[in-house]
DNA sequence: GAATAATAACTGCCTAGGCAGTAAGTGTGT
DNA sequence: ACACACTTACTGCCTAGGCAGTTATTATTC
């Protein structure tokens, strides 16, 4: 047995953390951007040039799947940030589809120079959290999109799982 | 002195809470609108549904404002509501530039059909959190958007506070 | 080894949402 | 009373993202 945390005759969509979530990022959103947008820059855009400083992700089809963004609409960011030699496409001999993108010393600049400015609104946002409080909001987001995402996976080990029809 | 949760020299994007803030909005969008689409309505025209069965807005502005939606965005889909038959537009003489919204009992039963699926998905994606850990979830992301709200607005001191009418 | 499936990036098209402006209605100050 | 500012809902336009293909390349199957 499973927790049932809401009940349908008390449910009041207000409620639901569903809303809590969509807010928070709503507004997240509205407090970085206008940063961004002064400097020329939309958000997508700086999230490609951050994942690829960070190594997280090198081609395309990384950034859309662990951002979630649509892969026809992420190549047109690529496209701009190329355009503005932020960052190459190199095309590697090991797997000719992928592209390994690389970040320019003008890209790793801009982004060096964008990232303080990101941790300041985060900073403001979480000031009045003590460290036990965003350690527990992180712990809790992560293990809500642990579960979420494999719902949404149809996975390796998906076999074993009850006959998910296609 | 506040926390400085994230320091400049130690950043990683994928470690922000904006990140996995985004994240869990995506994936929680992503695991209810099937059940949406599947019966032919979308996730912005459930919500604005299940607020007048609330009774949390009552015009599109409440809506606009709580739901952080654009305006011209939800005429179209009030639009969309009210010739189904599931809303009506009423303009009262209190103040004729509101539009107030009620639901049809075709729009009652139809929430009332599809809130159960809300219900259900909901509490698939919570069935590991304990009641301590789903109602810290619900307690920390208030207390950010709180904090986050009263960034956005400038003024916003007791004044508009008190101007709930009826 | 050829046919088929699968993968990665990309393109075109379409729709929903952001933005700016408009019209009707209301409040305020003098 | 009048001018002015403000509010609310709406409209038109534009852009970014979702979706369905397309092409090039690699993997799998017979």
């Amino acid at each position: 047995m499973s927790k049932q945390h809401y009940q349908v005759a008390s449910f009041r969509a207000q409620d639901s953390v569903g809303y809590l979530v969509k807010r928070a990022h709503s507004l997240m959103l509205d407090a970085i951007e206008p940063v961004f947008e002064a400097r020329g820059f939309s958000f997508i855009q700086y999230i490609v040039l951050a994942w690829l400083r960070d190594g997280v992700a090198l081609n395309p089809k990384d950034i859309c799947a662990r951002y979630r963004h649509d892969s026809g609409a992420l190549t047109r960011v690529i496209d701009q940030l190329a355009e503005r030699g932020l960052l190459e496409r190199v095309r590697r001999d090991r797997d000719r589809r992928k592209v390994e993108l690389q970040l320019t010393p003008a890209g790793r600049a801009t982004v060096e120079g964008l990232i303080p400015l990101v941790v300041e609104k985060l900073n403001l946002a979480f000031a009045e959290f003590s460290s036990s409080e965003f350690n527990e909001l992180k712990r809790l987001l992560i293990k809500l999109n642990t579960k979420l995402q494999s719902a949404v996976e149809p996975t390796q080990t998906a076999q074993t799982a009850a006959s998910a029809e296609t």
